[in-house]
RNA sequence: GGAGGAGUACCCAAGUGGUGAAGGGGUCGCACUCGAAAUGCGAUAGGUCGGCAACGGCGCGUGGGUUCAACCCCCACCUCCUCCGCCA
């Protein structure tokens, strides 16, 4: 949500910062709304603080045994009156959050304008792996070495599931394990948030409304408000635990990290060279979050970054960070850095971590403020969150880039400890 | 799923239609004291909206309604507690 005092303030600067990832941006109507809805409050104020006057009169007028019926009945038409400005008021503010509710976040200043084609690789880490011998795709090497059953997944949950079967499961674990670990070495605080959320926890996040038909929806009867569904990404949980409190500046900042399954629709997004774990409708994630003071979000945010690369270096995996450009930001993010793993058999990088600073658009809509001690006075608070990581990339890019001639793949130091081998072969 | 009960500030809690929402605990300040405890006095509703401000509006789980006036009456919803049922 944005500021709507700033846009009142400076309507042409938040337009332009718009621009970069908008087509068209108009305040016009915005902005009568505001005013009217102002003015109507000004008036209607003093309506009401003449009815609170008169009719604390009126019990004392009674005892004194005036007659004051007339009274009544003027104040009837008053009472009316404000009943009826105060449903102009509610109408105005629904159309203002209408409106407000679905315009993205302001792009930071050094975030360029225009879609994918101009996100910017800022580093790459690692080689692209040589191979000596035709390489296997994942899809082939999972499935050779029993690792994922796609067919019976697509059996038990349809198009898009798959199940990680003996060596699969125990790779995907140790995977998690490794990112667990690492963000407990770090000082962040372990969350298993419940996989199915209310409507408001999509609002918050800024998914909703624009985007309740990418999600399963829990069968909870009809109101829309009261739905419940299944959660796309931990941020959504994570972003609503602090919601509607008021933190103190000395907590700050929060740090948190939660595993879930993140269940997604995907509708009509596969494409062939997606097959396999790169887009499902189920797949595992870390995710790391930070609640911060305006004045640390950028330094958070390239902490994340800096922790979610380290994790896939300590893979060893040839992969590369990215700065996006202002449409291919989520709507909520003001600034994103993805992290892109290299799929040899794709011949590209894939994301398997979005590192975001949603600024205060993601507080503003979930009521999210710390008391600044200097101050006393309450302030947004700034919200991020980056995947550290997801595991539906990382485990075909292991395969992928740890392949062998003879269809092994050598498991990555970090992760034998769990496992319990260092080579994985045909069973 | 069914039946009851509850939701008031940091905590406990009174208030069933009429000016400022009792009281207690805790916390903070002051006094007394060499200091502390005890005691006494005082402060403790944060927040938000409109306004340059003065000031005013809102605010007793949430949202509606009735009324000149709602913590109080009516309706819906949310959360928690107790009991019953279900429990792969």
């Amino acid at each position: 949500m944005l500021d709507i005092n700033r846009i009142r303030t400076n309507p042409e600067e938040v337009k332009n910062a718009l621009l970069k990832r908008m087509d068209e941006v108009d305040f016009t109507e915005l902005l009568e709304w505001d005013l009217k809805r102002r003015q109507l409050i000004a008036s209607n104020d003093e309506k009401k603080a003449k009815r609170n006057k008169v009719s604390s009169e009126i019990p004392r007028l009674k005892k004194e045994g005036r007659d004051v019926s007339d009274l009544l009945s003027e104040m009837k038409v008053l009472s009316d009156d404000i009943k009826a400005n105060d449903d102009a008021i509610r109408e105005l503010e629904e159309k203002i959050n209408r409106f407000l509710s679905t315009l993205p976040n302001i792009p930071a200043d050094d975030v360029v304008a225009g879609g994918k084609e101009n996100n910017k690789v800022i580093r790459t880490w690692g080689k692209k792996p040589e191979f000596s011998f035709e390489p296997k795709n994942h899809v082939d090497l999972a499935t050779d070495l029993g690792l994922v059953d796609y067919e019976r997944g697509a059996k038990i949950g349809g198009s898009g599931y798959w199940i990680y079967t003996g060596m699969g499961a125990l790779i995907e674990w140790a995977l998690l394990n490794n990112f667990i670990e690492e963000h407990l070495k770090d000082g962040y605080t372990f969350m298993l948030p419940p996989h199915i959320l209310n409507y408001k926890c999509g609002y918050t996040a800024g998914q909703f409304p624009k985007f309740t038909e990418d999600v399963f929806k829990v069968e909870t009867g009809e109101a829309s408000e009261n739905m419940q569904f299944l959660l796309p990404t931990a941020e959504t949980a994570l972003i609503n635990f602090h919601h509607n409190e008021i933190l103190k500046e000395e907590e700050l900042p929060k740090k948190y990290f939660a595993y879930t399954p993140c269940y997604r629709k995907e509708a009509g997004s596969y494409r062939t060279e997606e097959r396999g774990m790169i887009r499902g409708h189920q797949f595992n994630k870390v995710e790391m979050f930070q609640y911060t003071t305006p004045e640390t979000s950028e330094q958070a945010l390239d902490e994340l970054v800096n922790k979610a690369e380290r994790l896939v270096q300590g893979l060893g995996l040839h992969h590369r960070v990215s700065k996006l450009a202002a449409k291919d930001c989520s709507a909520s993010m003001g600034k994103t850095f993805d992290i892109e793993v290299w799929i040899p058999s794709m011949g590209d990088f894939k994301e398997v971590s979005s590192a975001s600073n949603a600024y205060d658009y993601q507080a503003r809509r979930g009521n999210i403020r710390f008391k600044r001690s200097s101050t006393g006075k309450t302030e947004f608070v700034h919200t991020l969150n980056a995947s550290g990581l997801a595991t539906s990339r990382i485990l075909p890019a292991i395969l992928e880039q740890y392949q062998q001639e003879d269809g092994s793949v050598v498991v990555p130091e970090v992760l034998r400890k769990w496992i319990g081998t260092d080579i994985i072969r045909k069973p």
